[in-house]
DNA sequence: CTGAAAGCGCTAACAA
DNA sequence: TTGTTAGCGCTTTCAG
């Protein structure tokens, strides 16, 4: 070294650490001269602190989540934390936790929608802060977990409110992963609305959450293998899981079934990703407020990590925040009074 | 510990190492018990090796990213090694500099488009390998490293071709940022073949990969700030720099404009985004062959880790590896003789 | 094939 | 405010 001790150096590079200002600085200009900084995984070793995150995505493909990746990456970084990411799809969960233990990590995100409930109790055992991303904490053993999501019933129940009131009657709703909670939840709101209303669930149909699958469930909808149906015997709705099926759902009706939106069919999504207000398909859906929820799951997450720090009691129960969304109302669902709508009360067979 | 020395456990987790197999079974099954891992950071501290690489992508949002970063990431977490991911914002290069080099990641992937040099060179000093993906090395400083990326220019030139066979004569490009490299290749491609067709190269603007500065710069070739110009004063294909572009044009063109695409104007866009080849835009463009590239980036890396494990020269000269992606015809370029075709050589004034 | 000892680069407690 | 000492959990010679 050039001049001090070992410890005065380390001092320089810990915040709040009592050194004189001139020592510091000498030590700083040295140090930037022979490009020397702390070693981050020697500190790890004795501090415990990794000052990484494991973010667990599955779907990166789902639109929603670059944008939760990046909103949460920048968020972390400008803390100094850092982002260590996995993509569990699907396969070989059990590997990747053991990755997530042997990192060592200060806490992790879940985004993936679907989990061994293993991860969980070994996250629980190891003590390692865990927060759910729009998944509730099913399992007895999640419990401990805090979570983040959008009130994703209200929000549906606010979309299919919505349709009601625009006289649609005959409602469907396009269903994504059966065993998702994030699912399951949108179902319910949907569900539940339409019963307030009086009004039966016209049709269902699963599309997984995929485009393909999503598109071929509308077209046995509408299509009884050789042709067109009535389209008093065929939704008048479609309320989809998520923006991506619902965009595959208005590809399917327009382009291969020559079927208007919203004059003949109106349509619905959930997320509001970027591109469901792109022109082609201006589509009326339910926004996740991302930025809040990413506000929220770092809230969380720091307020383990301090709790950690300070040798606080770590097993606080899982704290759950719920965040409203908003309606983004555009063109893909039909004005007051569609030349489709009778009445009140067209049924199925009507 | 419970039997054995320590060495005698280290040599248990290392897989060259001589043990015997009974030994290794009982450590290896009171380490299960005891939910004993080695410590990563430990072995980083003493190998110098951290199995980490780090990624530092800047456009999550563009469509194309979050699939390498998905595919590259179940990559190389096949290979036992883990993702720290970066998001260069554009601002604050010089922290996330610091952090790359503080993590003392193994090797670095830059799939930011821009990019300081001094980012450049620190790396070089530190000695971390570094692959650029879809990023041609300008600075002298670059060129010590490796690269991978798609034959933009012969890409643009495929699809300019295409154009022009079709019977297009007024073309305009629409570019990206205009000192991304990737920008630079495309743009390339582009004014080549229309030079070698003799024809002009009608319009230019510039829509720094922006949907609404890209929808703004269509507006402005159409559309005289009154009204529609006429036809024969404008574009009759677009050739966008990148998909998202491209599908701003398309719905500019059919949403604000009330054109027909490709009737009137033919749009052709250049990555293959998933969202390309939904029915609603059906979009002319040339994919990039995202697993080969994958591949590459994979073979780059550990070979210059390989190198520098055997203790070899680490200074290689920089490998460069172009690949060949493949149109992907779609509907949004006209048959043969669209309505609006003239003869041959229609210019502007014409 | 195994154990003992040294040390990777740092921080934390203590003493000065 | 600073230096000294110990030790975080591992791998790695080097003996046995």
């Amino acid at each position: 070294m050039a001049g001090v001790s070992q410890s005065a150096v380390s001092r320089c590079f810990t915040p709040g650490a009592s050194i004189a200002k001139e020592t510091r600085d000498k030590v700083l200009q040295v140090a930037a001269a022979l490009d020397y900084r702390p070693n981050v995984y020697a500190r790890n070793l004795i501090t415990g602190r990794t000052r990484i995150v494991g973010v667990v995505l599955a779907h990166l493909d789902n639109l929603f989540y670059p944008r939760f990746l990046q909103l949460l990456t920048e968020r972390l970084q400008s803390m100094g934390m850092q982002v260590l990411l996995f993509v569990a799809d699907g396969n070989r969960q059990v590997d990747l936790m053991a990755q997530l233990l042997n990192y060592r990590v200060d806490g992790i995100v879940l985004a993936a929608t679907t989990l061994h409930s293993d991860l969980a109790k070994a996250c629980n055992h190891a003590g390692i802060p865990v927060v759910l991303f729009n998944r509730v904490p099913s399992h007895a053993l999640d419990r401990a977990f805090h979570s983040v999501q959008t009130d994703q019933s209200a929000g549906m129940a606010e979309l299919t409110r919505l349709l009601i009131k625009r006289g649609h009657s005959r409602i469907a709703f396009l269903s994504g992963h059966l065993e998702s909670s994030t699912n399951q939840a949108r179902e319910l709101g949907c569900r539940a609305t339409l019963e307030k209303a009086g009004l039966p669930l016209f049709a269902f149909g699963v599309g997984n959450y995929d485009e393909v699958q999503a598109a071929s469930v509308v077209m046995g909808w509408f299509h009884d293998g050789n042709r067109l149906r009535q389209l008093a015997d065929c939704p008048d709705a479609i309320v989809a899981a998520d923006d991506r099926m619902a965009m595959a759902a208005m590809d399917m009706l327009r382009h291969k079934l020559g079927l208007r939106v919203p004059d003949q069919v109106s349509v619905v999504g959930f997320d509001d990703v970027p591109q469901a207000s792109w022109p082609a398909y201006d589509l009326t859906t339910y926004a996740q407020p991302l930025p809040q929820m990413i506000e929220a799951v770092v809230r969380l997450l720091s307020a383990q990590l301090q709790a950690r720090d300070a040798n606080q009691d770590p097993s606080t129960e899982g704290q759950s925040v719920v965040l409203k969304g908003s309606l983004c109302l555009r063109g893909s669902v039909r004005a007051r009074t569609g030349h489709d709508a009778l009445p009140t009360r067209t049924r199925k067979g009507a």
